[in-house]
DNA sequence: TAATTTATTGGAATCGATAACAGAAAATTA
DNA sequence: TAATTTTCTGTTATCGATTCCAATAAATTA
């Protein structure tokens, strides 16, 4: 009759209270508060005696009651474009594990690729009273970022690089990878290359500027290198086969494409093979990202290789730093070296 | 002055509570409550004026002060064995859809393959106060389910067919997928078949009995189908070159390999091939599951198809179902069909 | 008109913890 | 021994909602 948990609304047992253990140990809610915490000075014997009852009853304090206390749910939101992506699972990969090493726990929200969705879902978590959050975004409103900042709400931007006041973040130096898969294939003989991707998309934006430059750079004039807007679905999805035959029906000797990300890249060769050309042989493709499947498909791609779960871990790790120490107001911008990839995706030109 | 928010520890802002809406409206905050539940009788004059206020001042409810008082958090936990293998995060991805459908949130782990990890974070989930919470387990310990049923804890298992009473589950019927699989091989006139795959994981299991199973229906006797524990690593993870050399080594003229899932099936053709040997021209190999690679790689792979958002989605609608109506104690077993999808990783055998 | 019912509202307790403050006992110092 | 400090503990208010119960006013019935 003692040991027997009562029964309550939410699942077949009451949980044991701090009240409960106060009174089987013979002192108050607030000396158990104490030893909980573990800080205060509480008597030894005291101590021992509420510990080993908390011990044999097996007692953990509700988190809920602590957080409407304390103002603080030891949980953070993470809001990916996209689960299935494994660029994005990786990431959230490296911010659960840092998440859990400091004993928080991660709400995981999906938008979709789609801004409305990103929206509702940092709503969502701001509501549902997280700690902070960490945004893996493709096409943020500038406004929605910077009222979160304006309201102090602590959260970390990754894989976007947004270079406003008070805006933190963890990236890849897109800017360096595009340098690094542009020079390549330049290096390679490539003059006519298009870039493929949309620079809507922030950090497709950084490596389109890359690749221009580096264009520049070696003094090679490329011009139109944009995907009309009619092959751009919502979400920054393609229509990639409609690209590739639009590009091929050119006839402007296209002889090597970057893709924006390795996704694309993939699914470039697909279309490429669709339409009786052979890569590298006819055109050399270059990805981003480095996905899994990119050593596995037919023509192992070569790619710019981005170091993913650290990009998650760091993000995770920093946000964590924020909240434990919330008047710090320093700048953490952090940025990650990708590196170059050769498989066989792309080939020499010698006729140029 | 009036309109001001004042500063708390959190973040920058005070949230606004029901107590000044309240206050505002000119009214008790038990009214407030009533309106925003919607469902007791309050006077038309003043829900309107209530909600008038409630949206002048973007009033939202603290989801944890309703948790503490109700006993519902509006949060389900989700531990997947690997949120990086595609077949995993396609899951997770139905449940956050069913989820949000229904406004509840989702509390992401990642258990690693790990089953230690496994039970830490059901403890955690427990402890956190989600609602309720799905499995998706490798090697899981009968007493750790049994004792969650035993407390009333709502949850569900996905992919993982435990028949012991008052378990739900939602799983792929893996015995006739894997009938599928090896009904297709002994066609092509596949006799000496090696089954790959570790069979401590339940699903794996059931795949294990299909193809026992129907050798037998076919008569052929097939000895030896096994991987010798020394290539089993902590969480299932197997040395696939390592098995591949054992096999190639014991001269068994073995035509074909069934691999327990199409991860396993990538890893095995690329081994095959190191090993000088060629995919389907010396050995077929078939996969489960129908991964997104499988169809990508330089052999598009043969599989069994499973419906994967699915499974997530209704595990989660299931879950959700048991939380909204406590005392619903009926049976939840939801089994679904898988599909062979035929490719080009096997061939037929003539000289058979 | 008096009695009863109905509609609408508020007071106060509660959920399970934390924390400011004060008080009592023990230890130290004068 | 008295005064002061230190150590330890409990009382009470609080976080922001919900809910039982009672109270009031208005409407209905006798």
């Amino acid at each position: 009759m003692v040991s027997m948990l009562k029964k309550s609304k939410k699942n077949g047992f009451k949980k044991i209270t701090i009240k409960e253990i106060a009174e089987l140990a013979g002192v108050s809610r607030t000396t158990v508060s104490r030893v909980l915490s573990g800080s205060d000075f509480v008597n030894k014997n005291t101590r021992d005696r509420v510990l080993e009852i908390i011990e044999e009853k097996e007692y953990k304090p509700s988190i809920i009651a602590q957080s409407l206390r304390t103002n603080r749910t030891r949980t953070i939101g993470l809001v990916l474009a996209d689960i299935e992506n494994p660029f994005y699972s990786r990431v959230a990969k490296g911010v659960i594990d840092a998440a859990e090493a400091k004993n928080y726990n991660v709400i995981l929200c999906n938008s979709n690729n789609d801004i409305n969705l990103e929206e509702r879902d940092i709503r969502t978590l701001t509501e549902r009273g997280v700690d902070g959050f960490l945004l893996t975004t493709v096409e943020l409103k500038m406004k929605t970022i910077e009222n979160l900042r304006d309201k102090g709400f602590p959260f970390m931007l990754i894989d976007c690089k947004l270079d406003i006041p008070g805006v933190n973040y963890v990236v890849n130096d897109d800017y360096y990878g595009a340098e690094l898969a542009t020079e390549y294939l330049i290096n390679l003989g490539h003059k006519k290359i298009f870039f493929l991707g949309n620079r809507k998309l922030l950090s497709l934006r950084e490596r389109f500027r890359g690749f221009k430059d580096t264009l520049k750079r070696y003094e090679i004039n490329n011009t139109g290198n944009f995907v009309p807007t009619k092959f751009i679905k919502t979400g920054g999805i393609y229509d990639i086969e409609g690209i590739i035959r639009y590009l091929l029906s050119r006839q402007e000797n296209i002889t090597a494409i970057f893709a924006g990300n390795d996704y694309l890249a993939v699914k470039s060769i697909e279309a490429i093979n669709n339409n009786g050309l052979k890569v590298p042989e006819d055109i050399s493709v270059i990805g981003y990202d480095n996905i899994k499947i990119s050593s596995m498909i037919k023509v192992p791609l070569t790619t710019i290789r981005q170091p993913k779960y650290l990009l998650g871990k760091l993000a995770a790790e920093q946000l964590l730093e924020i909240l434990e120490n919330k008047s710090d107001r320093k700048a953490r911008r952090v940025i990650l070296r990708p590196e170059l990839v050769i498989r066989q995706s792309c080939k020499k030109i010698s006729n140029s």
